[in-house]
DNA sequence: CCACGCCCGAACCGTACGGTACGGTTCCCA
DNA sequence: TGGGAACCGTACCGTACGGTTCGGGCGTGG
């Protein structure tokens, strides 16, 4: 077993992988191929013939396939941000206009092809391998958003324009009202409705009830 | 390719798929397998040394390995039922109760491990075989739950308890605050948390706040 | 100019699993 | 009692894919 394999299980979550750029555009191509087909079309042979490597390379930069799935998900993970909170003080209206475009992000990450082929990936793992994928994405992924939601929260609440007791429920009551089931209707291969790719509106109607139940 | 080969594709989906006593203790063992170790875990060679059945049998049955997981899925989803809505007529508290025992056994359902296992094999699939798997837990299993639920909102509403437009739309809001990530996070893998799993607290909190945004 | 390292492409190996074939047993029904 | 249907257990086949190995090309540094 080669010393540098990609281990990211033993790795700090907030240490950047750092693949170098020839890897980066295999991992792109990995991706493609993910969204395309599933995990039965990312075969070593597959990837390594579309992304015009070599076999060997992959297994010395990856590992082995698990390995490589994990690193997929990291780099992906690693490509998407949300937009960083602008100033601290702002007006009920901007502030709300925020958390609008907060959730309208967030649907539009969790909707997008890619997220949903990871999820399936992952979800289609969750019981092997001692569960390394989930584990990668609910870190990298979820936990991440989720943080940043609460410090979103808590700053409403700390300028009088939300009451909760818990950032953290509260967080989950907005994710609800905007995702609902259509997170997993998709994830299980349904097409959105036109409402439902309307994100904007979704987002606004989302934080309209939100506002119902924790504004000030 | 045997003419009695399993095909729920092309069936009503209101129709019994009618399965013997032999075939249904076969498909309980299938769910064991797949509640235990995944997809991977449900080998037909597997299934055959458990179930003490021949290959050839299952073949027979079920046409291929598609049918038997298509078979597997039917098969939980019409031992799944829900308790029938009481009389028709009632006061403000009793239906109330309706619904928040409703949306507990929703989650009681959704968070059991045969619920959770299914899923992630669907999930899996969703992107193979024309996706057979997808349709078929969403037919069978999301919209005749959602269906149900429809007509209980409508009759809260006929009853002047509710005020809304949309009942899906009502729906998916309750199915919200109920589920919110509960749902994908079990999926992906995470352990729940004690709160998450007292179903009764959780589903009248998530009452509650319907009320909040729908009570008349 | 040579040596070394990195990498590509292709051939190769082992195995796991889907699917099939077949002999033997049990049970039903004429 | 004979024949057939259903079924079990097992052996078998083909293939797809993860993983390894090897030869050759290309750039770099001494």
């Amino acid at each position: 077993m080669p010393a540098a394999a990609f281990d990211i299980a033993t790795s700090r979550p907030d240490a950047a992988p750092e693949f170098s750029p020839r890897q980066q555009v295999v991992l792109q191509h990995a991706l493609t191929l993910l969204v395309e087909g599933g995990e039965k079309a990312l075969t070593t042979a597959g990837l390594a013939r579309t992304a015009s490597c070599s076999k060997e390379s992959l297994y010395k930069w990856f590992g082995d396939r698990d390995g490589l799935l994990a690193a997929v998900v990291a780099f992906q993970a690693s490509q998407v941000q949300f937009p960083s909170e602008a100033g601290a003080t702002a007006d009920a209206e901007t502030y709300r206009a925020h958390v609008a475009a907060f959730v309208e992000a967030l649907l539009g990450v969790l909707f997008s092809e890619t997220s949903l082929a990871l999820n399936r990936l992952s979800i289609g793992q969750s019981n092997t391998n001692s569960n390394r994928l989930g584990q990668l994405l609910l870190v990298r992924g979820k936990h991440m958003i989720s943080s940043r939601a609460r410090t979103m929260l808590e700053s409403g609440r700390r300028h009088g324009l939300l009451k909760f007791d818990n950032a953290e429920d509260a967080y989950q009551v907005l994710y609800g009202l905007a995702i609902r089931d259509v997170h997993v209707r998709l994830l299980l291969g349904e097409a959105a409705s036109p409402a439902e790719q309307d994100l904007k509106s979704q987002a606004e109607t989302a934080v309209d009830r939100f506002y119902q139940l924790f504004g000030a």
